[in-house]
RNA sequence: GCGCCUGUAGCUCAGCUGGAUAGAGUACUGCCCUCCGAAGGCAGGGGUCGUGGGUUCGAAUCCCGCCGGGCGCGCCA
């Protein structure tokens, strides 16, 4: 409906005189159109400002050039009327049969409506949650997962060939250590005793994962304790955790053999992944791909970006490692990316894996990132550019961090202690539904405190019931009207969707018809939480309706006409829900 | 010190990339079920948009300074 106003404006600007609008002015200007919808009732439906943005180039007294447009506008049937108002303001003012003839469109398209193809089918892949396979997700990867998914489903629907992709990362120190951990359990399982190092993982989902390595390889890999700890640097508060867990993992390494180690640490890394993929499933978050760190190593692909810097002369050595020249890039200072030791970076496979991604023929890439890991953006992006890629291609969305609240109390949350909420106790305890609105409904740049309560609670302070209500109070109109023995006649109401001229019919039409924009900029603007406000107002102009007239009346025409507005509200907050991963049931 | 995010009603937040008189929810007060689910609806009060400048027809929105809050600044991952 807008597209259709957009071009009636082009049109008429393109119709004007050259001494009212010089060409080259109206040329420029007929690519930048924008209208929108008319805050105030009595500025119409639709307004546009084109008129006070070309007065200066066109040189004219906006009000007058806003006057010509009028005048030079094609007859349509969408615009009852038009007229220049305000500082020069274009307001539109649709016909009767506009509204109606976008609530049969709703009807006809169905799930599809809203969707567009204003992407033109351009690849995109959008990389998030990521977390590192050695612990379970927590409440934080939660808003992460939720968050890329809306918006990877967002692109979706506005016509964009999107992959989803998850990046394991079981390369580096991380993973030692986690193998490390499960291999300690595992050997106090098996008889020893042992002093667990204080920088292992000592959260409870470890045991669990070294039974299954006992009971899988018996007691194949158990070794003396005796041996294991015999001179080792000491551990914390006494010495340096670290020293200690690094003398650890390479004396694991000594007495299992490369084979050894690399069992331990393939097992631990599937048993983590299997429940990582558990959580992310159960929560309808779905990836197409799962892609490997230490594959980037195997494939030569971490090599092949290193030679490429090198080709392009922007490496250098100092201090026995090798350099990145980020800083000629917009970076703060120059990166190492291998290091004295001759082991590679994380930020040498991070830079081979973002041009891996364009090698695999992605043209724009969107990473979804906790706020945490910001200071990395502009580095990425340096490495990028300096193997000739496009520093646009790359787009990071920060999250901001979540806060758990039980009421007024906030929980703590300590990742090494353990204590951490898991996304799956989160999603036990109040719900996927509520979980994913919740995660949804602030801006992805907003601090977010989540409320327990708040999110459990079936009442009206709870968003999540508030808009699967109407959903459900709809399949609950058309089920009474089963059970009076009548029947919805869609041909009738398409005929006579002229009766809906009730206020409240005028409202909800109006702002049902507001869903392909709002998904439109949605999408653009990577911002789920403005399609959570538009189901709320959408909800909320239903529920006023619901309680100001009935539908189910006695002449047949209107109320076939009543329930098709209706039906409409359903679709498009089914359609809307199903974007943001919210169930949208029939009863509640 | 530098970088990113943030400051709008008592509280939690929107504000359509610069538009017309700044909006919701919640809380508070008072109403509405012989009627399709009251998990709902209606009405009311409540604001120097942190602050000081600037840009222009027009600023909560853009630019600069200052103040307050959050996060981050390794040859860790």
């Amino acid at each position: 409906m807008k597209e259709q106003l957009v071009e009636l404006i082009r049109r008429a600007l393109a119709a004007l005189p050259a001494d009212t609008l010089p060409a080259d002015v109206a040329q420029s200007a007929a690519e930048s159109v924008e209208i929108e919808r008319a805050r105030d009732a009595r500025h119409g439906d639709f307004a546009t400002n084109v008129a006070l943005r070309l007065a200066k180039a066109a040189r004219r007294n906006p009000r007058e050039l806003a006057q010509a447009i009028v005048q030079a506008l094609p007859a349509s049937e969408l615009v009852a009327r038009a007229e220049a108002a305000g500082a020069g303001f274009i307001n539109l003012h649709l016909a009767p049969g506009a509204y109606a003839e976008e609530l049969a469109r709703v009807l006809e398209q169905g799930a599809a409506y809203g969707r567009s193809t204003a992407g033109k089918g351009q690849r995109v892949l959008v990389e998030f949650v990521s977390a590192n396979p050695t612990g379970p997700l927590h409440v934080g990867h939660g808003r992460l997962a939720a968050y890329g998914s809306a918006v990877a489903d967002l692109l979706d629907a506005a016509g964009y060939a999107v992959t989803r992709e998850f990046y394991i990362n079981d390369a580096g120190r991380q993973m030692d250590i986690l193998t490390l951990s499960v291999w300690l359990r595992y050997l106090e399982l098996a008889g020893e005793s042992l002093a667990f190092p204080s920088n292992g993982y000592r959260g409870d989902y470890v045991r669990p994962v070294a039974e299954a390595l006992l009971a899988a390889d018996g007691a194949a890999l158990r070794r003396p304790a005796a041996e294991l700890f015999a001179d080792l640097p000491p551990d914390a508060p006494a010495g340096d955790k670290d020293k200690h867990v690094d003398a650890l993992i390479e004396r694991m390494r000594a007495l299992l053999g490369p084979a050894g180690f690399e069992r331990v640490l393939e097992f631990s890394l599937e048993r983590m992944l299997a429940a990582i993929r558990a959580d992310l499933d159960e929560f309808g978050v779905r990836f197409e791909n799962w892609y490997s760190e230490r594959s980037l190593e195997t494939s030569g692909a971490i090599e092949r970006a290193l030679e490429r810097l090198k080709a392009q002369q922007r490496v250098y050595t100092k201090d026995g490692a090798l350099w990145f020249r980020a800083t000629e890039f917009g970076d703060d200072e120059d990166r190492v990316v291998v290091r004295e030791n001759g082991v590679k970076t994380y930020f040498a496979s991070d830079i081979a894996y973002h041009l891996d991604k364009r090698v695999r023929g992605y043209e724009h890439l969107i990473d979804v990132l906790g706020a945490d890991h910001h200071g990395y953006v502009a580095r990425v992006r340096a490495g990028l550019m300096a193997m000739g890629e496009p520093g646009e291609c790359l787009e990071v969305r920060l999250i901001q961090l979540v806060s758990l609240f039980r009421g007024k109390e906030k929980l703590s949350m300590g990742k090494r202690e353990g204590n951490f909420v898991t996304l799956r106790q989160l999603r036990e305890e109040v719900g996927n539904d509520a979980c994913r609105l919740f995660y949804l409904m602030r801006s992805n740049d907003q601090a977010l405190d989540f409320d327990l309560e708040l999110a459990k609670s079936r009442s009206n302070d709870n968003p999540v019931y508030y808009i699967q209500y109407a959903h459900a109070r709809v399949a609950s109109v058309m089920k009474q009207l089963k059970d009076r023995g009548l029947a919805f006649d869609a041909a009738q109401a398409r005929r006579e969707l002229a009766r809906l001229t009730e206020e409240h019919e005028v409202a909800v039409l109006r702002n049902l018809t507001r869903y392909p924009e709002v998904l439109g900029l949605a999408a653009l603007n990577r911002a789920p939480h403005a399609l959570v406000h538009y189901l709320r107002e959408l909800a909320n102009d239903f529920h006023t309706y619901y309680n100001a007239h009935t539908f189910i009346v006695e002449d047949a025409a209107l109320r076939n006409a009543r329930l098709a507005l209706v039906l409409g509200v359903q679709q498009v907050i089914r359609n809307g829900l199903g974007l943001l991963g919210v169930s949208a049931p029939e009863a509640m």
